[in-house]
DNA sequence: CGCGCAATAT
DNA sequence: CATATTGCGC
């Protein structure tokens, strides 16, 4: 097992690299005293375990994650409890219960003596492997990246974890110098655990690769996707109007399928139906207020023949524009987009009836 | 198939 | 409760 972590990609470099599991035991073998080695080693669990929490709620994104935690956890159990083993007192009290512990519990516990390290996997250089968004798309890649942080409190997670890219070929296509996106903000629902698919299915019990997905993995609407559906919404004449299948492919985001527009799209008309008003409360606008994000600038200004402000207010429509701001700026309809926004206004007057 | 809606799940 | 997925009729 413990080769099993070292054959990740986890540089020598990351901070926390002593933390890794051979480094770990290396680090506790030299400790004579017995309740130091133990203590040392509870310490460790005790921080693996947390970050197991932490990640809990992406395990399905992070299998390897998981495992890796899971595997650290169980290795160093393992060790403790040889050591157990050995030492005729008892030493009870030093035992961990496994999961029982919730967070606050471990952190008291531990807290006290080795502070520095309950963060060591949130700061997290283990997956720090630079996360490549190879799109290009110029500033959305940092609302994208922003996001990310924001929504998954990973800093980043590349390395074993990259969001993901399809093999090969795909992604030198291009339409008109525009690239599909392709990892944009979408972890892909499979997760794509490349070399790094070390065989740790150990913990899983059979020996079936977890392909198992009884339920799709849940997209994420990134602010950033939000936005690329609201464009193309309004492109396409409103939410009225726009049908899932032409939202998705004006979308350009790969990955992105029908259903998942679909289901965006009729949760998008109720809120339009539901809070058309201005005086929606800050929480609740969050639909209409994504251009907050990375350049308002951009996102207000635009184009200034197009009558866009006054469009969107199809009579109850006030302050709040329900456009996510429409910067389509590089998408190739613009050539179009002189007659398409009076479509866009019918459309929208329609709306809001 | 795709769309819209409702049920259901997280 | 909000949001995403699935199921079902059209």
């Amino acid at each position: 097992m413990g080769e099993k972590l070292k054959e990740l990609n986890l540089d020598s470099d990351s901070i926390f690299v002593p933390k890794i599991i051979s480094d770990i035991l290396k680090e506790v073998s030299v400790i004579d005293d017995f309740s130091q080695k133990l203590s040392k080693l509870d310490f460790h669990v005790n921080a693996f375990e947390e970050e197991l929490k932490k990640i809990d709620a992406f395990k399905r994104e992070l299998p390897n994650c998981m495992h890796l935690l899971e595997d650290a956890i169980e290795k160093l159990k393992e060790e403790q409890l040889q050591l157990k083993g050995k030492e005729f007192r008892p030493v009870i009290e030093q035992f961990i219960p496994y999961k029982s512990d919730s967070d606050e519990n471990g952190r008291e516990k531990r807290s006290g003596d080795f502070s520095d390290k309950k963060n060591w996997m949130s700061s997290a250089q283990l997956w720090s492997t630079p996360v490549l968004y190879e799109n290009n798309f110029d500033s959305r890649n940092q609302d994208f990246g922003l996001h990310l942080k924001s929504v998954c409190n990973f800093g980043n997670r590349g390395g074993a974890f990259v969001p993901f890219k399809k093999p090969t070929g795909e992604e030198m296509k291009e339409t008109n110098g525009l690239v599909p996106v392709q990892g944009l903000s979408l972890s892909s629902p499979v997760c794509e655990m490349g070399s790094n698919d070390l065989s740790l299915k150990g913990k899983c019990g059979n020996g079936r690769v977890q392909q198992q997905q009884p339920r799709k993995q849940r997209r994420c609407w990134s602010p950033e996707l939000h936005k690329r559906f609201v464009n193309a919404l309004h492109q396409l004449g409103g939410a009225q109007a726009a049908t899932p299948k032409q939202i998705r492919e004006l979308m350009k985001v790969d990955g992105l399928t029908n259903d998942e527009v679909k289901s965006h799209l009729q949760k998008y008309r109720l809120h339009i139906q539901k809070l058309p008003s201005s005086s929606a409360g800050v929480s609740s606008s969050s639909w209409f207020t994504q251009e907050g994000y990375g350049d308002l600038s951009k996102a207000i200004v635009t184009h200034s023949g197009s009558p866009q402000g006054p469009l969107n207010h199809g009579g109850s429509t006030k302050g709040v524009s329900v456009n996510g701001g429409d910067s389509m700026e590089e998408d190739e309809d613009e050539k179009s987009e002189s007659h398409s926004w009076k479509c866009r206004l019918q459309k929208q007057v329609e709306e809001h009836v």
